[in-house]
DNA sequence: CAATATATTGGGAACGTTCCCAAAATCAAT
DNA sequence: ATTGATTTTGGGAACGTTCCCAATATATTG
């Protein structure tokens, strides 16, 4: 048909070898920086060779026999929130540094998604996998055979390193802070995971209410999906309450701000009416009215703790057993919170 | 030294083949859906195999063979700019819709990483490219040899597929609607590009203020840095003009919050004394005090066109000339304007 | 200078697919 | 049963590297 030219197909080692008057033995140590075992003459004609014919190394090939992909695959739940972008920018930058591609997945809390990733990575030989599990178990984790850091902290994953926040002592704080300021009916918009990442906040809800004596009071316990309609969803039946509590914490500060906006939609006065608290510290909580006081967590510094155990595992330099770091949470107080007025 | 134990290395074709009892050739077949030249049964036996086996197509060996890695590579500048988020997105949702998967490569506004990922591109072989292009000029992208599509609109890349915003209808329309609301005196705050995408908006200001006699005053133009402090610069020059602006027009969103944010700590009422406009309408627009009035781009859209215009490139199905999809922006009216007093 | 050690190099097998082509099996028609 | 067409299968050469091992060139030593 159409007379389509043919590609001008790309250089091979072969070309640069021929070009450079030696063996594809000794271009492939070249390649390699394989700076002891080629004489420095030689390597200059290589060299040469390479910039002339403006060779390309074929990293597919180069994998293939070396079964190294130098790639990681990133598993997120939901990349459009600021907080996984953190993350996300953390353990690329990280990776990046040390000559590794992050292909992200989006997983979309669709567990169906999930573990296509997984399979992706899987067939693609991917040389690690970074992965926020929401419904994915330990057993395909590990299935897989690849190395793996999971980003967050989590119960059931005993062989795996772990990077991610102390949620637990951060909700505690962010409540305490609360409690400090006079408050004592604390509304708590629960965020609903499959998993226990929610969980830990709720744990520690719960602790804190025994602990500080307060009355359980379950309807002031909302559980909404993590995303900006549940937090509205979540304030306005808080609001509705006969007794409405004085402050709210909020899982995350998607969930936060929204609600901070219903209130306001309500006619309810944030900070003077309720009180609220986030937790994530995502870009948009400092330019909210009132600016969005919230559990900071350290997001990009999550992403690159993450990435340097998937490297060390990797290169095989980790211990059997897996390692977890968690990183403190910190109270950034803007305007949303004030003291009670009971 | 430690016993490290082997790896059980994976499973290939030839042990499914074993399994199964045929050749190679016939599972290579049965793997690539060639439903018509193997029989029933055989495709049966070898499917059991499979499954019997756990066997995982080595995507890299495929794609030593057939020249096809089935991975596209985004470049974008800023990776934390919720815009390039949603873009990204929509581009990832098209592409893996259609069995691609993405690797992004954050630019960072650095010139030298830019071509660097162009580099790893080439390297691995990516089937397709798609970046918003800072430093890097046409000919270095037809010089990789690799199918590519551009984000955002520009001159310059004749052969080069495109898909982006109506920048400068955007912001004429973005300026016609302060003109109408009685503003004469109207800021532009100027995000520096190396490249054209800043100068579409520069060159709709110009044509503006000329077309309704406006008086040039080059004070109203300040040029700055893309990103929070830019915003946060040039709102502190305008205001501090002897004759300050009634409206101000940014170049986007961040500028444009980060602008408002000045101005409130300067005491200077938004939209009272002064209106701002945004343009791109990300996430955290809508949750400012007051919520900015914005030039909404359509982010997700313009990735998905991308994506499409990508893939119809990668399969041969796109004509020699370089195709460009233009997508309108809308006014976004939401309370950062108001009737000038004057 | 011979003999041995050491620094460089080259040849070829392997990595796990795909794809061409030929071989074998099946079917249809005489 | 024979021929020919058609379906289904198998064998082996690629794809472009890396890496082992052997071969050669060079340096060192007695």
């Amino acid at each position: 048909m159409s007379a389509r030219q043919d590609p001008p197909s790309r250089p091979t080692i072969i070309h640069v070898a021929r070009a450079a008057g030696v063996s594809k033995s000794t271009v492939s140590r070249v390649l390699q920086g394989d700076t002891a075992s080629v004489k420095p003459e030689t390597r200059q004609a290589v060299a040469r060779a390479i910039r002339k014919l403006g060779y390309e190394q074929n990293a597919i090939a180069s994998s293939l026999r070396t079964a190294r992909t130098h790639t990681v695959m990133l598993i997120a739940p939901d990349i459009a929130n600021p907080f996984w972008s953190e993350v996300t920018r953390g353990l690329q930058d990280t990776m990046e540094h040390s000559g590794y591609s992050v292909v992200v997945g989006n997983g979309d809390w669709d567990p169906h998604r999930e573990s296509q990733f997984l399979k992706t990575a899987q067939r693609n030989r991917f040389d690690g996998i970074a992965i926020n599990p929401t419904i994915i178990h330990c057993r395909e984790l590990r299935a897989t055979g690849i190395p793996t850091v999971i980003l967050g902290i989590r119960d059931g994953f005993p062989q795996i390193d772990m990077a991610g926040s102390d949620t637990y002592r951060g909700t505690l704080d962010a409540l305490a802070y609360l409690y400090k300021m006079g408050h004592r009916r604390i509304g708590f918009i629960y965020g609903r995971y499959n998993t226990d990442p929610g969980y830990a906040r709720f744990q520690a809800y719960a602790d804190f209410v025994k602990r500080n004596h307060l009355r359980a009071d379950s309807s002031l316990i909302v559980e909404v999906p993590f995303d900006r309609a549940g937090g509205e969803r979540g304030m306005q039946t808080l609001l509705s309450l006969s007794k409405p509590p004085t402050a709210v914490f909020a899982s995350n500060d998607i969930l936060a701000i929204a609600a901070m906006q219903r209130a306001a939609q309500l006619g309810v006065k944030v900070p003077g009416d309720v009180s609220i608290v986030g937790m994530d510290d995502i870009y948009p909580a400092a330019m909210t009215t009132p600016p969005l006081t919230t559990m900071a967590k350290q997001k990009y510094e999550v992403g690159c703790q993450a990435a340097q155990f998937l490297i060390e595992r990797i290169a095989g330099k980790a211990p059997r057993e897996g390692r977890r770091c968690v990183l403190p949470c910190r109270l950034v107080e803007r305007g949303s919170c004030a003291p009670s007025r009971g």
